[in-house]
RNA sequence: UCCUCGGUAGCUCAAUGGUAGAGCAUGCGGCUGUUAACCGCAGGGUUGUAGGUUCGAGUCCUACCCGGGGAGCCA
């Protein structure tokens, strides 16, 4: 039997016969004409089909395909203008693997709960394609990022026995008569990991019980957690701009294409992403604000239209650095000159899209840290094993934690998380 | 939890308090280079639910249900 071509690969075979299989995509018929456009998730191909050039009870069946049925086309390739992606098949030969009746995704508007009613027939779209495409060159771009940095993985527990960061946002299961907890953050298992490789990450989904409802939210994220031993607050920013600046590299070198011609992403706002990137301190963020006429007062966490109005005026990525320790989680280092200051340390994406990574140097003082489990009202018995990392050989350190899919709704341009992730889970959303 | 908008055909949406409509999809027919093809015909409705006002309610009022967008919180 002939072997499969796939579409991506059609150029290779010019002139010659090719069987390929794939989900119809498009269907145009004539009289004496039909094109079928076929989709095989590496491309789409436009194949003809001549009446007289082919019998007539095979011309039939060509016009009678439905949208999305599964089939096998073998044809000649040839290269043709006219045909989207430049190369065009005559038919020779059709089988029907699968039909399809009544596809409900119409080449027409529909609502977005509609499409997301139909995730798993929508993933199939250009657009969404596209997106999970991007997504995927991501996730390889921060990966071979971290390994050439010399990260080691290691993959922190999806159970908790408690809250990382004390939070009342945490989904409660049960395990064998007791509590357990979707993790919210694999942190504090880095920290450990941190004292056994020196650098080392974590990446899978997190989990976060808030009652969101904004193009920001998702109840089920991807985050990626690199935590570094002997790493300040400064080293910690000069890792989070190459990491970032590496991934937009990465994606214009392998996407540039989906990027410009499906997605319609203003590329020269990615070609900007240049280390060093901006920094500004907390106390400079708020003084901008009250200056630029917002109603901004020291002491709280900056909302969405705050962080758009510090973004705006850069043209990438910038840090906000040194919040005040109320605002951030307990293990945060207070800052040696000003003691109602963390080491703390957040990337505000440009044009809006908001914060897409946090992060800052770690507490490494046991009584310090006690204090503050107590000051946060955490169950102390919860944290005796992360205390214990710093009763055994305490260490400066410092990570931070980067948000899959707010990096790719940014680097996408598009409006709405939800569209950055196969299967989104929202407070409203548990399917498909 | 709060603010705001909405729920009418499979989908996207119309419809001064007066016979519930269009485009797409579906079915049938036409068309030899289509690019979300085009042209013609046809079928398709308990207007989210319950009550109320009215001669008459998709439209006005009340309550409830469901959802979108945003806020707070965060990545």
């Amino acid at each position: 039997m002939q072997p499969q071509v796939w579409i991506e690969e059609i150029g290779r075979h010019d002139g010659e016969t090719a069987l390929v299989r794939g989900w119809v995509y498009h269907l145009r018929t004539m009289k004496k004409l039909a094109f079928v456009v076929l989709r095989d998730g590496t491309g789409l191909l436009q194949v003809v089909a001549v009446k007289g050039e082919i019998d007539d009870e095979l011309f039939e069946r060509v016009c009678d395909l439905t949208q999305e049925s599964c089939v096998e086309i073998t044809g000649t390739v040839r290269e043709d203008r006219r045909a989207p992606g430049g190369y065009e098949m005559q038919l020779q030969s059709l089988k029907v693997i699968g039909e399809s009746h009544d596809y409900p995704i119409t080449p027409k508007e529909h609502g977005t709960t509609f499409l997301m009613d139909h995730r798993h027939l929508w993933l199939r779209s250009r657009k969404q394609h596209a997106l999970m495409k991007l997504r995927h060159t991501v996730v390889a771009a921060i990966r071979d990022f971290l390994d050439r940095e010399g990260f080691t993985l290691v993959d922190a527990p999806i159970f908790t026995p408690s809250a990382c960061e004390g939070t009342s946002t945490l989904f409660e299961t049960d395990y064998f008569g007791d509590k357990a907890y979707l993790t919210q953050s694999g942190q504090l298992y880095m920290e450990a990991a941190a004292a056994a490789f020196g650098k080392a990450y974590c990446f899978g989904p997190t989990f976060r019980a808030e009652k969101s409802k904004t193009r920001r939210h998702l109840t089920e994220f991807w985050m990626v957690e690199p935590e570094v031993a002997f790493a300040d607050l400064d080293d910690i920013m000069e890792l989070e701009e190459r990491f970032v600046s590496s991934i937009v590299e990465r994606v214009l070198e392998e996407r540039r294409d989906l990027l410009e011609n499906v997605l319609e992403r203003d590329i020269s706002r990615l070609e900007a992403v240049q280390a060093p990137f901006p920094r500004l301190s907390y106390d400079e963020a708020v003084k901008k604000l009250n200056d630029g006429g917002f109603a901004f007062e020291w002491g709280g966490d900056f909302g969405a239209a705050d962080e758009t109005f510090l973004s705006e005026e850069y043209d990438r990525p910038l840090f906000v650095h040194r919040y005040p320790a109320e605002v951030k989680a307990f293990y945060m280092e207070r800052d040696p000159q000003d003691a109602r200051l963390s080491l703390s340390v957040d990337l505000l994406a440009p044009e809006g899209y908001g914060e897409i990574i946090g992060g800052g140097q770690r507490s490494a003082d046991l009584d310090y840290l006690l204090e503050q489990i107590e000051r946060h009202q955490l169950p102390q018995e919860a944290f005796q094993w992360y205390l214990d990392l710093r009763r055994y050989g305490t260490f400066p350190h410092g990570g931070f934690g980067l948000g899959l899919e707010r990096m790719v709704t940014y680097l996408a341009g598009i409006a709405h998380l939800r569209e950055a992730i196969p299967f989104p889970r929202q407070i409203h959303r548990l399917a498909p």
